[in-house]
DNA sequence: ACCCAGGGTCATA
DNA sequence: TATGACCATGGG
């Protein structure tokens, strides 16, 4: 895969902050909705943790309305950008050990497994590997990983044979989320494919 | 008109 | 503990 599409250099975002605030709106959205939602708030000069939270919540709402969910997602942003502000910010979860910051994560409403680890990893620089939707469908399907794994098993399929290297992580999890972008319904050239000639994305190809 | 998207939570049996 | 309902916009 990163022969076929070359290094993605992930996350999309200027800083751990919008890195942070990307992971909770792409939940279930395609990206692109989200950086509406991001550019909405930039042209407000809404994209910081005090703002977020100093924002009464309609207006936040409508500002990140293109990324859909958008009143649960404006709630528990604010949530969020609370908890980031109680860390300490930036530098205070940078400081932070990852386990602890892990549980705190998942301990907020609004924000499962998936969206700390894009946290942990893309915004913090922690050696945690990622697992969404599509990593499930693709390792399932290459007969690689259980259908009913769960996300512990599925990240213990990675995090046990590779070593503990964020850039690593980083670029694997991105080069799986490209790959699935460009699945066969985009692209109907299965040859091409560099995870085989059986599309591992799409049932249909 | 239908399907899906870089999930997560909550109510029910 | 295991399903199902719900959240909501925008593009293919």
């Amino acid at each position: 895969m990163l022969e076929a599409y070359g290094p993605q250099r992930w996350w999309p975002g200027d800083s751990p902050f919008e890195i942070m605030v990307g992971a909770l709106l792409t939940q279930n959205t395609n990206w692109r909705n989200v950086e509406k939602a991001i550019t909405n708030l930039k042209a407000a000069d809404m994209l910081s943790a005090d703002s977020i939270t100093g924002c009464e919540l309609p207006r936040l709402e409508a500002l990140i309305r293109p990324s859909g969910y958008f009143r649960q997602k404006a709630a528990r942003l604010q949530i969020l950008c609370r908890f980031f502000l109680g860390q300490g910010g930036t530098p205070g979860l940078q400081a932070a050990g990852t386990d602890v910051l892990r549980h705190q994560l998942l301990a907020l409403n609004g924000i499962g497994p998936e969206t700390a680890d894009s946290i942990l990893l893309y915004a913090l620089d922690r050696p945690v590997f990622v697992i969404d939707a599509y990593t499930r469908r693709i390792f399932s399907r290459l007969g690689l990983t259980g259908p009913e794994d769960g996300y512990p098993e599925l990240q213990g399929y990675f995090t046990s044979r590779l070593p503990a290297d964020a850039a690593l992580f980083n670029e694997y999890h991105a080069l799986i989320v490209q790959h699935a972008k460009q699945h066969c319904r985009v692209r109907p050239d299965c040859t091409a494919c560099p995870l085989g000639q059986i599309c591992p994305v799409s049932q249909s190809c």
